[in-house]
RNA sequence: GCCGCCUUAGCUCAGUCGGUAGAGCAUCUCACUCGUAAUGAGAAGGUCGUCGGUUCGAUUCCGACAGGCGGCUCCA
């Protein structure tokens, strides 16, 4: 028997090895459970996988990005086989890992409801124990439809990828058919017999017994091919974790968001609430809630102007004239409440701003002098949202956007969009949001028709955002397709505290509107130019930054936020005026604070006060008054006794001063 | 918009295999005045989401609509 030359990759070293003809992957991380594929010059295998002459082969751990996609894929492959043994009409969709689990689409006669997932999962259980081996089998195009004559959908991915399009016939499908030549994964029993078998690139675990741990999660309908044209199969959710806890924690995860959604607490905090009279998407916010959103108005006008923008206001309605005008109609008509015939004319509700403020820029002559001019104004639009698309205060149909637009020469865009990008993270920052990345969405070559203007304009304004966005260092993900119909824009995700990201503020660029409005500015040499404006949103909208905010905080404000910022509890009734007194000293210095003078015991004032999320209560007693001070208790429970009254005051103005979390 | 599920007091939820409903918290009243997460007693509160149908009788069964939830598609 010959030998061959490999070299095994770890983290740590470069490590060659001879190894006899026909050596496995497997063979050579035997001692070491947690692999569980190899990646083999570069490609991801099957530890089944025949090593060949100078491969460089490493191990892939099941707790990696790769070895959890792989497992998760795996698992997905093992619940499809339960379906179609529960349900053999059951027809296989696709089922790829996703983020942080896995799913499947079935087309069946019935949905799934809640008890068949239980049904479902035992008999996945019963897959798992029976240990069936995933075993890779080349096959050509002809002889896999042939073989699954009974599966329409693979068919037609195999017929996809004959013409080339694999990578778009659908999100996840690469993992079906990829590209070059397809194969199949056969699962063995323990006789070696062909229980299941399924179109798959691969690669998968060893054997089912791999599965450490996994849970089906729910069922939704979705589009065959993510298009809704085409029809609803029925998909289920699951996830998969190298080890039980790893799954205790995700799911303890999602109980923590459950815990922060900022729909419940909304309710609990008082905060907004969704009256079923106003229709779908349509907040109003109690004195609470009212709070912070003013907080937040109040801070970003403020900052708008430091940064030379000039506030403005318009109407929330319009003859339908100036959308024709601004090209939105066209492309944007459905995303708008119908219009009102009135005097022979059509109003609609506003969708969006720009129109309105280009009209201010139109309203008179203007100079290369007065730029970059820069408009700001919190805009109220309404947006006939799809009624499945509502949700809590992230996607609404009736919404402010803190909006601006700024007037520039084509040589000032760059530094424009750079300013606007600082700009936003500085207000994003300033709101306890540090972790950020970009996303840029470009217009779709292959989609034009959705986009107006030259490709000339679109590579330029495309160009300009690409390497402003490049600058600021943080990663800049492309978005193809993503972009507005007249321009491209950047926009800002933010992480949250438990790691979620929400898309926030956008900087788009626009040479389109500018046009259409016949905008022009006088330049230093008399001619007429047209100005290039760009379009920013910080918060994006001030619902959806509240919403945000609010799960992030979890309900617990920092101070200069938090609707209600001390909480003052009298042990007995007989120390009412003494905080009376301070109140009224907070108060003098901007704090809101209010004094719980129920007949309410002491204890339950706490609790009170703690399930309000207060970040400052301040108790007062015999000692206390005596001393002329008070005592702290703070939102996690701890307490800072005997503080003298002045010391306590200057504490509470300079925690809400800073931006301070407490 | 599409698919599935859901809608009982302000909130969280029981319940009625078809004979018009109950708890805890919140609210109000009274008593209690208390040192760091729920004092006690009492009262009040619901045309069981809306409209139709079946039925002697519907909160319960059926349908439509509205609103919500989970996805898909779309998006600030």
């Amino acid at each position: 028997m010959s030998e061959l030359k490999i070299v095994v990759l770890t983290a740590q070293e470069r490590q060659e090895r001879a190894v006899t003809t026909g050596t496995k992957a497997w063979e050579l991380f035997a001692d070491e459970p947690a692999v569980i594929a190899a990646r083999v010059d570069g490609k991801l295998r099957d530890l089944s996988h025949e090593l060949t002459e100078g491969a460089e082969v490493e191990g892939v751990l099941i707790d990696s990005a790769d070895g959890r996609d792989i497992l998760r894929h795996s698992t997905a492959h093992v619940m499809a086989q339960a379906v179609q043994q529960l349900f053999p009409e059951a027809k296989l969709g696709i089922g790829p890992p996703v983020k942080d689990g896995f799913y499947y689409d079935f087309d069946v006669e019935t949905p799934f409801v809640p008890a068949d997932l239980e049904k479902i999962e035992s008999r996945m259980r019963k897959i798992i124990k029976e240990n069936q081996r995933f075993s890779r089998r080349p096959i050509s195009d002809h002889d896999a439809i042939g073989e699954l004559q009974d599966e329409p959908y693979k068919i037609e991915l195999i017929g996809l990828k004959g013409a080339g399009h694999s990578e778009d016939a659908a999100e996840g499908a690469a993992v079906e058919v990829g590209a070059g030549e397809l194969t199949i994964y056969d699962n063995l029993d323990r006789k070696g017999e062909v229980v299941w078998k399924d179109l798959c690139r691969g690669p998968h675990l060893p054997t089912t017994k791999r599965i450490p741990a996994f849970k089906l999660m729910r069922s939704a309908a979705a589009y065959w091919r993510g298009d809704e044209k085409n029809k609803q199969l029925q998909r289920l959710y699951g996830t998969a974790w190298e080890s039980k806890e790893a799954l205790e924690e995700h799911l303890h995860l999602l109980e923590e968001a459950e815990r922060r959604d900022h729909r419940k607490l909304g309710r609990e905090l008082d905060l907004f609430s969704f009256p079923d009279e106003l229709g779908s998407g349509l907040p109003v916010f109690h004195p609470k809630g009212g709070v912070i959103k003013r907080e937040m108005e109040d801070y970003v006008r403020r900052r708008h102007i430091e940064e030379g923008f000039s506030y403005v206001g318009t109407p929330h309605i319009t003859k339908d004239g100036l959308f024709h005008t601004s090209g939105h109609l066209p492309y944007y008509a459905d995303t708008m409440f119908p219009p009102m015939e009135l005097e022979g004319a059509k109003y609609q509700l506003k969708a969006m701003n720009c129109p309105m403020h280009n009209l201010i820029y139109a309203s008179k002559g203007r100079s290369y002098r007065e730029l970059p001019l820069r408009f700001f104004e919190f805009g109220q639009v309404y947006r006939y949202e799809k009624s499945g698309v509502v949700h809590g205060l992230t996607r609404v149909r009736g919404l402010t956007q803190d909006d601006s637009h700024s007037y520039v020469t084509p040589e000032q865009a760059p530094g424009e969009v750079k300013h606007l990008l600082d700009f936003m993270l500085s207000v994003l920052k300033d709101f306890g949001l540090d972790d950020f990345y970009l996303e840029l969405s470009t217009r779709e070559d292959s989609n034009k028709e959705k986009f107006v203007g030259s490709d000339e304009d679109w590579a330029t304004a495309t160009g300009v955002l690409e390497r402003v966005g490049a600058e600021t260092g943080l990663e800049l993900v492309p978005d193809p397709g993503g972009a507005a119909f007249y321009g491209p824009k950047i926009s800002v995700q933010a992480k949250d505290a438990i790691g979620r990201t929400w898309q926030m503020g956008t900087v788009q660029y626009d040479f389109n509107q500018p046009a259409g409005f016949g905008l022009e500015y006088q330049a230093a040499d008399g001619s007429r130019q047209q100005p290039v404006m760009i379009h920013s949103a910080k918060f994006g909208s001030i619902e959806r930054f509240f919403g945000v905010l609010v799960e992030h905080y979890a309900g617990a404000f920092p101070p200069w936020l938090a609707p209600v910022q001390v909480q003052a509890i009298p042990i007995a009734d007989r120390h009412e005026d003494y905080l009376y007194d301070i109140a009224a000293q907070l108060r003098r210095a901007g704090i809101r604070v209010e004094v719980d003078d129920t007949d309410d015991r002491m204890q339950k004032k706490i609790r009170n006060a703690q399930l309000q999320k207060v970040p400052f209560m301040i108790i007062a007693g015999d000692k206390d008054l005596e001393a002329g001070a008070v005592s702290f208790r703070y939102r996690d429970g701890h307490q800072d006794n005997g503080v003298p009254v002045e010391e306590a005051i200057a504490r509470v103005v300079a925690a809400v001063e800073s931006h301070e979390q407490v």
